[in-house]
DNA sequence: AAACCGGGGAT
DNA sequence: ATCCCAGGTTT
């Protein structure tokens, strides 16, 4: 394989079907690294939004670290994976306070940052300083697993070894910027996963996938399936013009608001639950139970969640929910929620515009 | 090495 | 219903 040709026929491809998007347009470390974390096990579309919001509200990485958590994680709400904003914050303060605003030069440094592991190490300082070292990321593995032709799963440690082995061979060391972004984009746009467009792509020549018409086969990958089914009771605390929330402080959605929280491994009638230990240890007195509301299954990558409210106003300000704060309810929407509670509360501002 | 961590969109 | 996305951290 003439590798300069080949390099040379994905450039050309890449300065013609490039998608014009606002982190290409700069050099600064900070938007590059910013998009980065962002569009970590996220699409474009998806995260372009968040991109802007964070540009614009939080313009350099001073801003960044001065915020409180909780306004960072509001920014972020609905976007998953919620230690990236946790992380992100944390290095930017490292990088504000400990390194006077100016992020590592170099791909060694750059993996010390917390959030940053070797794809965005290698994307920030091929992007932001021209550092000669090749990006693997989802897309990278499918075009490269085709154009080699090699079975080894993607999703294992050697995996990993023997793809990066074959990107780092490939990069273009006079433009890896470039390069990296061409060999992203080639696989995002022209080397999908279902139905890549062979026909027009820059490569094909030297595709060892499409020399053998295997080109659906690659890349391989180990699939493992768990799939955790879980319950989620959660009381709605209201008394007057106040609901009782609390912070979560471990496992799924850490650092986000919710409600007091009942969970069963097994499917349980609200019956049963209002009769579990669980429930009577709140010790709840002089309460109405409204109708109880089932949100439709909320399916993560590798749980389903199964979640019902179980609103209760009370008659007398409740000594219960010493581990919550009481808050206005007109400040819920300042606070950062999990996509199903957050659904919920819109849902019920629309119904109820004047409680 | 395997599990954990979100949410959305395409098929 | 399943897969995948500009992955990283923890166990």
């Amino acid at each position: 394989m003439n590798i300069e040709r080949l390099q040379q026929a994905l450039l050309n491809w890449y300065k013609v079907h490039k998608r014009d998007l606002p982190w290409r347009k700069t050099t600064d470390p900070y938007l590059i690294w910013l998009s980065e974390i962002i569009l970590q096990q996220t699409r474009v579309s998806q995260g372009l939004p968040y991109y802007l919001k964070f540009s614009t509200q939080f313009p350099n990485v001073h801003a960044l670290a001065n915020a409180p958590q909780e306004e960072v994680l509001k920014a972020w709400e609905g976007l998953g994976y919620y230690s990236r904003a946790r992380n992100l914050h944390a290095a930017a303060k490292e990088v504000s306070h400990n390194r006077d605003g100016n992020f590592p030069s170099s791909y060694q440094g750059l993996l010390e940052l917390k959030g940053v592991g070797d794809y965005t190490a290698a994307a920030v300082a091929s992007f932001a300083y021209r550092e000669g070292v090749a990006v693997v990321d989802g897309n990278v593995f499918r075009v490269l697993s085709r154009l080699f032709g090699d079975a080894t799963p993607v999703n294992t440690t050697q995996g990993k070894k023997v793809f990066k082995g074959y990107a780092q061979k490939l990069l273009n060391k006079g433009q890896p910027d470039l390069h990296n972004q061409a060999m992203m984009e080639l696989g995002a746009l022209q080397c999908t996963p279902t139905k890549p467009n062979c026909r027009q792509c820059p490569v094909k020549d030297y595709c060892s996938a499409y020399a053998q018409s295997a080109v659906a086969q690659y890349p391989v990958k180990e699939r493992k399936k768990y799939n955790r089914v879980r319950h989620f009771f959660y009381v709605y605390p209201q008394y007057q013009k106040q609901v009782a929330v609390s912070k979560r402080r471990d496992n799924i959605w850490k650092g986000l608001f919710e409600f007091p929280l009942l969970e069963f491994e097994e499917p349980k009638e609200v019956q049963e639950v209002l009769e579990s230990k669980d429930f009577l240890d709140l010790g709840l007195r002089a309460f109405q139970l409204d109708t109880p509301v089932k949100l439709r299954a909320h399916k993560l990558s590798h749980q389903t969640l199964h979640i019902t409210i179980l609103p209760i106003h009370f008659e007398d300000k409740p000594a219960a929910f010493s581990h919550c704060q009481w808050i206005a309810k007109a400040s819920l929407k300042d606070l950062a929620f999990p996509r199903p509670l957050r659904q919920f509360l819109n849902e019920k501002q629309l119904n109820l515009p004047f409680d």
